[in-house]
DNA sequence: TCTGGCACTCGTACGTTCAGAGTGCCAAGG
DNA sequence: CCTTGGCACTCTGAACGTACGAGTGCCAGA
């Protein structure tokens, strides 16, 4: 409700980001003391214990122990996300760092490598990057090799740059001037289009076709079919699992689920598909759907070759983590390898 | 020196096998008493202690502190290894299950995420797969495909199903025909081979061709040589990395260098580039090059499609592993994906 | 050569103490 | 009504000392 924000003065939202700000740095607990020290907030310990009380009771903040100093909620955090901070905009000299390590990518497995790479080194934290979806890309060429009698190669080559290939057996064998008819025919109507749209541009092919040939051209169009809409098929790679030492420091416990997490791919994959497109998505502690990952957050958002978002990229985190940097890293890197993908 | 080994009667190396055993089993130094009413040794502690002097004098086994029980050095383990252990064989209801696990795969790639994810459950350690190399696969085709008037792309296709693809700009603009005559003619005398003599047996393909198509084609072809001789971009696959925080109780501190060593696959690749061929390689504790892994042993052995090893795969655990079950079941996982190779 | 006994060493666990940090509350001041 | 300084209280973590138990090394006897 509004009126829950409504009766946190000025004030005590300072208060609440000098708390989150100092926690981040320290990682301990901070007591009011050390808050006045630390920042200019113009009023006394007293007063600060004051806030702090507000705060707690508001539920923002908690306290491990009694006479101990506090520690921002899973919803401190998410106030201080939405309200407090602001993205941190990356340097120059880092932009240009960036733009240089990605520059020298030869290839699309060589971006996607290069990019988690550099977020897990600029954020210090597990960085996850998804490989260009199929299903928003777009077909560059489709390509019919015939390998045997009756078993063809197919291969799919999209705008991002992405490969995939199946291999197909016929129900007979394949001539090898059906073979080149079938590619021209196919090539000529899926170029260029969305993965999605091709299977019906394609699906009065076999009629103009010899009967003969018909159970052929139906086999490979199917299989081509499939392929086209495997989404399962999509891959994600990590960086930076090595920084889970560095904040499992306080809770040794909790390093192992979230190693767990980050083998399972297809957790990874859920949690990055619940990145809205276009927007950085935050989320935090418990409103991660995954209990291995309760503890940890996740900055995601979406990249694409051009406008439009193709794929996923992100960092996960402690909690406990530098909001703003870690965002201002993530949108900077998911930018450039766009430029990168478009470009290429 | 063999006069070492010859120093050490039954007894000892009895003693030596059940320390590490039960170190194996308890993760705790463990102690005379404790020795002889686990095993039949038909001796007394006392005795035991004597023999127990007399390896730790020999560097097999060592104390954390005075009046402790014994831990085995890497010493110790790698005459374990050598001399006092078998190899342990998969139960048939494990093997079946091995079986079963992987005939569910459908591609290349599959079939090394089922492996490696295999290995990691099996033996509970982090287990690393390196995909078939190309250096040891034959051509099964070259497709060239031309994507814009002066970009042509070029697949490589293994017989062991990888798939590599490379963008090659060309000087020129490129004639369909030219393109269909350079393909039939690489395929003619690639097809079969071993990917390292290619380059020679396509030597002169340029001098074929009429003059304009010259400088095209070979760049063409300069880009199928670099392709081929790309040692550098072999891949691996890790799974288990969670069972680290499991070995890691003891010793908290080494898990992170660890980490770090699993994500530089060249590191990995040089690893598993020591093993032997055909044999097991065992690399225990510090026999390791790599700093990181010091206290870490490396279970790896040559997989492949035939007789030929085409990659490696292994396991990476503590130094304190059980090495029969672990070997067993690396010597299993490995010769099933080479039937499974060989068979499609 | 093996065995039982014995004194000795050390690491760990446990209980106690102590200091420091931080809090909550209260009464006084603006 | 909000802010402030003071004060008593609580609690954690570190430091210290003690007791216990596991394990050893050695020696004398079988």
């Amino acid at each position: 409700m509004a009126g829950e924000v409504r009766q946190l003065d000025e004030r005590k939202l300072a208060v609440l980001r000098a708390i989150v700000q100092d926690y981040v740095g320290t990682e301990e607990p901070v007591g009011s003391k050390a808050l006045v020290e630390r920042h200019n907030l113009g009023v006394s310990p007293a007063t600060v214990r004051n806030d702090m009380a507000a705060l707690e009771e508001e539920g923002y903040i908690h306290q491990p122990h009694t006479s101990a100093g506090r520690i921002p909620t899973d919803k401190g955090y998410r106030l201080f996300v939405d309200k407090l901070a602001e993205i941190k905009p990356m340097s120059a000299p880092e932009r240009r760092a960036i733009r240089h390590f990605l520059d020298g990518a030869v290839d699309l497995d060589d971006v996607v490598a290069r990019t988690v790479r550099l977020l897990a080194q600029l954020t210090r934290q597990v960085a996850v990057v998804q490989y260009p979806s199929l299903s928003r890309s777009t077909v560059r060429h489709i390509e019919l090799v015939a390998l045997a009698p009756a078993k063809v190669m197919l291969v799919l080559i999209t705008n991002t740059g992405r490969v995939e290939q199946r291999m197909v057996d016929c129900p007979g064998t394949v001539g090898e001037t059906v073979l080149a008819d079938l590619r021209a025919r196919i090539n000529a109507r899926a170029a260029g289009r969305r993965l999605p749209e091709v299977p019906g541009l394609l699906e009065e092919l076999p009629a103009l076709f010899e009967q003969a040939d018909r159970p052929t051209v139906s086999t490979v169009l199917a299989t081509l079919f499939e392929t086209l809409a495997e989404q399962n098929e999509e891959r994600i790679m990590l960086a930076g699992t090595a920084n889970l030492t560095r904040f499992g420091h306080d809770f040794p416990l909790t390093i192992q689920p979230v190693l767990e997490a980050l083998e399972e791919q297809v957790v990874l994959l859920r949690l990055l598909g619940e990145t809205a497109d276009a927007a950085m998505t935050v989320r935090i502690g418990r409103e991660n759907a995954y209990e291995g990952l309760n503890s940890t957050s996740i900055v995601s958002v979406g990249y694409g070759s051009g406008d439009e978002s193709v794929a996923k990229l992100g960092v996960i985190g402690p909690t406990r983590m530098d909001y703003p940097g870690t965002m201002g890293a993530v949108r900077a890197v998911a930018r450039y390898v766009g430029q990168i993908l478009a470009e290429s």
